[in-house]
DNA sequence: GTTTCTAGACTGAACATTCAGTCAAACATG
DNA sequence: CATGTTTGACTGAATGTTCAGTCTAGAAAC
């Protein structure tokens, strides 16, 4: 058996062709996403995922060998979607304040089209599991010790132009990522005391006071 | 019948008698709390409460009618005792600066020995539970709003003594609860860069620094 | 002696995972 | 070109397990 090379990098081109190995393996994250935010992820099923999907559930386990594999890595995907996304619009913003503008605005509404918003409720039940199971504990941390450190750095950019005062960044930090989980549970459930607006006023008005920047108020983006 | 809520802590006994209808339910209750708090809400069997709780599978559903039942019962019942406990010791507390670190200490801290601490792995899977069954949902909303109204009230009882400036009430509930739970989720699942301790402290900071009064930086009860 | 409580055995459904192949494309050989 | 050969993608039908909830019947309480 010399396998050679096992062919990790498909096919990439041939762009529109009929579904590489690949593309079959996102359309079932993407399917599998789709039904863990609908029913959570200890209700979905196997076999949701694949009828999703279009395909037999036998496929699903053909690609993911488990369940817990589909199910984690499928959370990961989003995850990173949603962050990259995040960042990659927060690097056109002139000032820092605008930054930070954007880190809440992105926690709380979606606004672009092509963005799927921040799933929330993946979050809930992404920290039920984390709880039990060390393999999506791994996953979370690295998701929050990340979230964190872009809330850290824009911190200490702010000061160095002297947008911001002297604050602890890491202790900011730590609090601001707190706040906005905080907030978005409410939000995510619903809590109808917390609207997605009043929340993000809130933490923006908190940082404004924290940092010392001044803040008009207004939503992003067209307030 | 006209059992009238209340009998928050069992008696430890009546020792040698076998146990009333009303002792089994809460036996029950807290094995189902043990179990629930070691595999996770959506983990636990009925047969792993009627282990614990030493009887049969079938006796648990006797009493309660559906596992569903059983388990939203079971954390209404902790949190209750939680709340109940807590509120306890902050009226024998004089001034609203003290309650305020009461309620923070509360959150992140076990003191007392016949005190469960915060179950905040139980609150994890209520959230994620809450997402999708109105039921809970409807028993998350209410433990929160009663959260914040006892914030809300202690704030407003501190500034008619002066204690505290003059902040929104409301607004600062809000955000308190939600920096609470926020660092709570950190907190129950471990993260290095989140100790009870400092998630006391910074919650503290936040309050004195908000309302405008001092705070020496010591823990509660023995600073 | 009727009602309340209790447990052991059981049922039926749900579900993850396995298995034994089918199908088609790519590749090779002559 | 025609013919085998390999391989990866894919499927339908099992398999086996896990459980919530039921049934029956016995023990206790009143």
């Amino acid at each position: 058996m010399s396998e050679q090379a096992g062919a990790v990098v498909p096919q990439a081109g041939t762009a529109g062709a009929a579904g590489t190995a690949d593309q079959r393996r996102e359309q079932m994250l993407r399917a599998a996403l789709e039904v863990i935010t609908e029913r959570g992820y200890a209700e979905t099923r196997i076999a949701d995922v694949a009828e999703r999907a279009g395909t037999s559930p036998a496929l699903v386990i053909y690609y993911f060998k488990t369940k817990d594999q589909l199910l984690t890595e499928a959370i990961r995907y989003a995850e990173d979607y949603w962050y990259e996304a995040g960042t990659r619009r927060m690097a056109d913003l002139p000032t820092a304040a605008a930054r930070l503008a954007e880190i809440v605005s992105m926690s709380f509404l979606a606004e672009e089209p092509d963005d799927p918003g921040p799933d929330w409720l993946l979050w809930l039940d992404l920290w039920a599991q984390a709880a039990r199971h060390s393999e999506v504990a791994s996953v979370r941390q690295k998701f929050d010790e990340r979230w964190r450190e872009t809330i850290h750095s824009l911190v200490l950019a702010g000061q160095e132009t002297g947008e911001f005062g002297p604050v602890d960044a890491a202790d900011f930090a730590l609090v601001m990522s707190a706040l906005l989980d905080g907030l978005a549970i409410q939000v995510a459930l619903g809590d109808p005391a917390v609207s997605a607006r009043r929340a993000f006023q809130l933490c923006m008005r908190f940082a404004a006071g924290q940092l010392g920047f001044s803040w008009d108020g207004s939503s992003p983006a067209g307030g």
